[in-house]
DNA sequence: TATAGATTCTATAACCTTATAGAATTTGAA
DNA sequence: TTCAAATTCTATAAGGTTATAGAATCTATA
């Protein structure tokens, strides 16, 4: 039995190394901002020895914002089809959106911020996974609607993507500042996502 | 009477050009990724002939970014001081945040995604006047608690940021794409951040 | 119009970066 | 142990970038 440079376990070891040491400096320094050197030195290994792992520093970034976009789906497709209240479903993918930020990887971080610097051609896979949740998140909100648990007046494609927003901003908040508490950060997103800031409904839907 | 190149109003105008030629390339590329041959070739003039505006391209993203946030900041400053309910002045918050993208520049963009590269000391002033802002907000959140038009339990640093994440959020999306209309987005931003997604209240506060 | 000062240009020093070629080394199966 | 394949290294080509110096040009006032 041989072992291809595909099938090398060593191989897919290091070549998530290079993902994840990729991932860090292009968080801390920007795609642009970051060398290949800087990617090697964190692997500890040589520069030149990077482009056995990647084909060019975009082919790095493609990867790197794959790997977080492919997880922060997966996640998403298996709550969609769970069943529950969509308030708790909602609370669950808020978490689950944040705990992306935080166990991982600064992976989200550089998806975020750095996928535009991708030239378009590499972008097509990135924007459909991007698509889909987006889509899986507005269906939530659409059900809520339907099932009376929602506001029937409910923009559900403004709501999903402001949802989005928050949980950028609180998940990059959270990789800056390791003192916040995740769950606690969580809870506010969904308080703040149902009820608002006005004062208490008088029947309570919570 | 003299002009020196303090006083100058050729100097100023083309500063001003310089900024806003930097705003736009920043934007686009981002600072690492952008050059300032792509700033002087914005402006029409030789790449040398920037530093006659600009001490370092470091200098250059600051004042675009100091640029931004005084705007932004000055409007909130006006906002404070004016009567009015507290809805009321929340949505004239949002309207003027995300008209600081629509109107004046990408400078707000650049301030959002790049200010993090620019050296501790460099950012001293803008962090001062991020923090200024941020307070502001807080405090219109904590007025409205006093006053029994928000929730008690609300914790206004949280939905002060939120707030902020969510226009930031949006601000971009207006940037990207000119067929969305910035009164519907703040009206719809100020109905999430004030109602949220469930059904309406049996007593309307709006 | 002559000229001092303001503005812009040209040319370049000094450096940094990506990506590749080919050599050296390591690894694991026969 | 041997050897072919896999992995890593070294060295470098080719090009790009920031910032500066000093010359050239423009502008407004006396």
């Amino acid at each position: 039995m041989t072992t291809s440079r595909a099938t090398s376990t060593r191989y897919q070891q290091q070549h998530q190394r290079a993902i994840a040491a990729a991932a860090s400096v292009f968080a801390k320094k920007g795609f642009h901002g970051a060398t290949t050197q800087d990617i090697a030195n964190e692997m500890g290994i040589q520069q030149g020895s990077l482009y056995y792992y990647f084909d060019s520093k975009e082919a790095a970034l493609e990867e790197v914002c794959l790997f977080a976009l492919r997880d922060y789906l997966s996640r998403m497709e298996v709550l969609a089809t769970q069943p529950g209240s969509i308030t708790n479903k909602l609370g669950k993918a808020i978490q689950s959106h944040l705990a992306s930020y935080r166990t991982h990887h600064e992976a989200m971080k550089v998806h975020n911020e750095q996928r535009l610097y991708l030239a378009d051609t590499r972008r097509e896979q990135l924007k459909t996974l991007g698509s889909r949740y987006r889509e899986l998140l507005e269906q939530l909100f659409s059900a809520g609607v339907k099932d009376g648990s929602l506001n029937p007046e409910l923009d559900c494609r403004f709501s999903a993507r402001s949802l989005i927003g928050l949980c950028n901003y609180w998940g990059i908040m959270l990789l800056r500042d390791p003192s916040l508490d995740i769950d606690d950060i969580g809870a506010r997103c969904l308080e703040l996502t149902l009820q608002g800031s006005l004062p208490p409904r008088i029947e309570q839907h919570l």
